[in-house]
DNA sequence: ATTGTCAATCGCAAATATACGATTAATATT
DNA sequence: AATATTAATCGTATATTTGCGATTGACAAT
């Protein structure tokens, strides 16, 4: 790869957009964001009981929820509980809301 | 990688979300969706003057996007005439609608 | 101090994604 | 028929993602 989107230099929020948008991009997250929403906070282990898949593996989504912003982990010993960060889910559903509403609804053709 | 996410079994709601969350996960795909909207529909070609990126790269980025359903190519010889598929833009909007209003509004803590 | 519990991280393997140049395919024009 | 134009596809290299088991780290409870 010789390129990267570094150096193209798209606006802050197309890169914000596309970041919410992967981590959006897995089953796996979206249940997990759907499981947070349900209970209002859980800890890892409530999401190993739901989900066939190894516990590092949730760990690791968690991880990738975490590092686009859309989860903040507490921790509350010896577990982490792990809630919705609001304030970025709200920038995820404006933006959004923008790309599907303001920018798209003017077609003319197809 | 032991697991698919097809033995896991989400439902088809989920893997049509993840899937088109996929799809805009990337910053070259939003752009090109943006100048789709802006000029109803367009060429690769269009593309390629606007996006510092092969040929070959933007095309793959319009495969993917059409094989998540979101763009569709209309053959206008010599030329491939691209336009957002309205119908799946819809579903998606009423995906994502979903996923930000119904599901996620009731916290109750953090 | 030792033990138990929970979750992150490490190390690895396999699959996917991203990017490019070169080539091919399709079609209009000459 | 030959040429030009446009975009897909192929082949390749590299990066990232996904998944697992094993280990480590943090902390409570004993």
């Amino acid at each position: 790869m010789r390129n990267t989107t570094q150096q193209i230099g798209f606006t802050e929020e197309t890169e914000v957009l596309a970041k919410f948008s992967k981590a959006l991009g897995h089953p796996t997250r979206l249940i997990i964001l759907k499981h947070l929403s349900n209970q209002s906070c859980c800890y890892t282990g409530d999401l190993v009981d739901v989900l066939p898949l190894a516990q590092s593996t949730i760990s690791q989504h968690l991880k990738e929820l975490k590092e686009a912003g859309l989860i903040d982990g507490e921790v509350n010993p010896p577990k982490i509980r792990y809630c919705i960060n609001q304030k970025n889910w709200e920038k995820a559903k404006a933006l959004f809301s923008t790309l599907f509403q303001e920018d798209f609804k003017n077609f003319s053709c197809c």
